[in-house]
DNA sequence: GCAAATGCTTAAAGGCTTTAAGTGATGGAG
DNA sequence: CTCCATCACTTAAAGCCTTTAAGCATTTGC
């Protein structure tokens, strides 16, 4: 019998097709090996787990993603960088929707130095250096952005948005619009009451 | 041997209690009868399937959170009227992780339109009417607040700003100022350039 | 060309889901 | 009050998944 010539490397890239095409929660031991034409006892010579797959999927969709947003934030500054980084975000949780749900899961401390974690927060501070924010509110808008793009993502792709009939492209558009709107112009600390 | 007084609402009741103590992914059948002293297969008498359960959880939660926010939305407008929903909705999500992870499931059209889905449409639409946005940036603004909403509590709970020191509650309160101050001065549609 | 190492299979145990058939408790009718 | 029908739960069993251990075969290096 021909080996299948499996390594931890080919196996995570295929685990990662897998979890795009059926969805993470359907990413299993089983169905790798089956697209490998091989027992799922295979794979434990290559790969500790089920979990230890799952991480290496989430650090290979972590290193993609701040990949993409890198390219997509050189040479930009201002309102364009916070499009093009935002738009790279969208871009590549639409297109990898497995691997992006794989991105989420909880990595420990270790993994999440040793990944690109860090790479993703220094690029948001970065768009960031085009609307001048003092430090402290830096991390707040750095946390709102995060949350905004994360949150919209993940409820376009979880159908949370297809029971309204307008264009989800002209939604993302406004709101990354009103995200520049509040970042040049970010509210002082005390807010000054809410009059019209 | 007594009997274990199984109904497809206490059952609905113990899941939801079970998700939010071992996490919504671990909610099982198996776990659940074990809770109620009883053979697994005792439980397919109520309710059809594994998955029947989740979404009955989740249209718990739906409607728990429904429940809460519309109370914390009473006799409130304005900026008052945006945290004190948003607070709810945080809470909810810190008090009953496993809920709140139930909640966001794609539930089949029909179920959501029984669920209280359109209840958190409207609510979220009742907020915006004390900023008096016209309707198509009307829908606009709808998906950014919910998707800064959900985008926050998910990173949050998933442990996504656990690494940087400032209290996350203050960059929420920043967060909600910030979408505040956009909603009463949403930019209009053709922005007019990025100028300082 | 042979031995050692490596890669995959077989075997097996344990857990989860789900269906079907069996048993015992409960409650209503006579 | 008692009997029987119904309903609630158990037992049994099949299928799939994970994971470990042991075995066989293929490759590699000497």
């Amino acid at each position: 019998m021909a080996r299948a010539g499996l390594t931890a490397e080919r196996l995570t890239l295929a685990a990662a097709e897998l979890a795009d095409e059926l969805g993470f929660h359907n990413l299993t031991v089983s169905a790798l090996a089956r697209r490998f034409g091989v027992k799922p006892a295979a794979l434990y010579s290559h790969v500790r787990d089920a979990q230890e797959l799952r991480v290496r999927v989430a650090v290979l969709a972590l290193a993609e993603l701040a990949e993409r947003a890198a390219a997509a934030l050189a040479g930009r500054a201002g309102k364009d960088a916070l499009v093009a980084f935002a738009d790279a975000y969208r871009g590549y949780a639409k297109e990898h929707p497995g691997r992006y749900a794989a991105g989420q899961i909880q990595l420990d401390d270790e993994t999440a130095y040793a990944s690109a974690a860090r790479r993703h927060a220094e690029m948001t501070r970065a768009i960031l250096r085009g609307y001048d924010l003092p430090e402290p509110a830096q991390t707040d808008a750095v946390r709102m952005l995060h949350s905004t793009f994360h949150g919209f993502v993940s409820l376009e792709t979880q159908g949370g948005f297809a029971r309204t009939p307008r264009e989800v492209d002209v939604s993302w558009a406004r709101t990354l619009d009103a995200l520049d709107s509040v970042l040049r112009n970010w509210p002082p600390d005390e807010p000054g009451g809410q009059a019209a």
